[in-house]
DNA sequence: GAGGAACCTTGACCTACGTCAAGTCCGCGA
DNA sequence: TCGCGGACTTGACGTAGGTCAAGGTTCCTC
């Protein structure tokens, strides 16, 4: 027997509501537009550690992040990591391949059981086309984002390690609540992998910092 | 006495017009168009290693390049360079800084004797609401500079210094003529920048390549 | 054609950091 | 309660590549 969408809302509907609407993307949309997208699009339940696309997968559309988190990547041939991105509820992947390039430049993977709303390609050229306030968002968002790459490539270059996770926790500390004390939300292996380095070396700025005084900490808690 | 433009465009005008034109950005608006915007914006002419905008920097608008060619980078406290974009005629920069931020990510400056043309911010925005055309093709521009940024972080963590010269190359040989010869276009000094290196490891590259037979070169002729 | 100023190369040296190999600590399921 | 596995730390070691210093080119100007 085929069910058709009920004419109450489930809640899983009105959890998805919500998450797009919690999307910057969307944030202007009103509820019969949020409504269209949502029932144009597929839901995708993904595991820790499963993947969601790797890179040079084609790529059909785009996809925001209901709930959980994802990882962007990419892989060195030797088995390393490079965290491009780390991302939670209500931020997309995928938009900077529906305009150039046919497939993904990088790979994804959930970090935490993740659920993701996926959209197709046209689809979203048509919203975009019809609300230029979701283009003026995307470009937005692109630019944050490469301002963000831009800063990854300087650290690379130009900053060592220690340097990248001070400057990593001054910038928590800001954004959180300038308390003085962070609690990472991520373990100490991906940060590593964000930093463009492993778990060892990481281990070692955290004791550097420790020793000339600048934090303390223990476990997660700084 | 001060001259009014003329009823026939001069010759620089004309030049500015065809720049315009030839900026990616621009490509499909008409004729009048492109005049109103030339109408609207101001050229600068730069002499070589004379500097656009700095890091930091507000930003007021966008610049087109009218002729020459700019290196947009970033600088260490121990004065290292690490270039993100050598940008050439009809390429922009600017644009990221004006959906995200005030102030400019990078510093740019002129590598020879360059001309830009300055459009301020106000009027590039009226340009792109009224242009939706003009916003997917700078969608399009971000994505591709997002996917060159994010190559960029790959290399810096993932590959020696010899791997992104021996990428490098195989690059520009398949873009431009797949000849097997290549005519570096920059210094050597400017290429070691964008890989994130110094003109002496990148000389020991080369020298590597030619001892294991990948390459043959002298000067810069490959 | 002589004198410079960039640019590039080469060598010697040093250090940040990646790798390998043992641990240690903690949470979780039986 | 006892493992057991994953996350984290610590140590020893090797190396890619940055720095400093000294030439060598190429090219521009006077």
């Amino acid at each position: 027997m085929i069910s058709k969408p009920p004419l109450e809302p489930s809640p899983r509907t009105l959890e998805l509501r919500s998450a797009l609407r919690g999307a910057k993307l969307f944030q202007n949309l009103d509820d019969a537009q949020i409504d269209s997208i949502a029932g144009r699009g597929r839901r995708l339940r993904l595991d820790r550690g499963q993947t969601l696309f790797l890179e040079g997968d084609s790529a059909q559309g785009l996809y925001v992040i209901v709930s959980g988190r994802l990882k962007v990547y990419k892989t060195s041939p030797r088995g390393r990591h490079q965290i491009l991105l780390l991302l939670g509820q209500g931020e997309t992947v995928g938009e900077a391949a529906m305009f150039a390039g046919e497939t993904f430049p990088a790979s994804a993977e959930a970090v935490e059981a993740t659920e993701v709303f996926s959209l197709p390609r046209n689809t979203f050229l048509e919203v975009i086309r019809a609300e230029p306030e979701v283009a003026m968002r995307l470009l937005g968002a692109l630019s944050l984002r490469m301002r963000s790459f831009a800063s990854m490539i300087e650290d690379l270059s130009l900053r060592e390690v220690s340097e990248r996770l001070a400057g990593h926790l001054l910038k928590l500390d800001s954004e959180c609540a300038s308390t003085g004390t962070i609690e990472l939300d991520v373990t100490k292996g991906q940060l590593a992998a964000t930093f463009g380095t492993v778990p060892e070396t990481l281990s070692r700025a955290f004791q550097e910092l420790r020793k000339i005084g600048a934090i303390e900490s223990s476990g997660r808690r700084i």
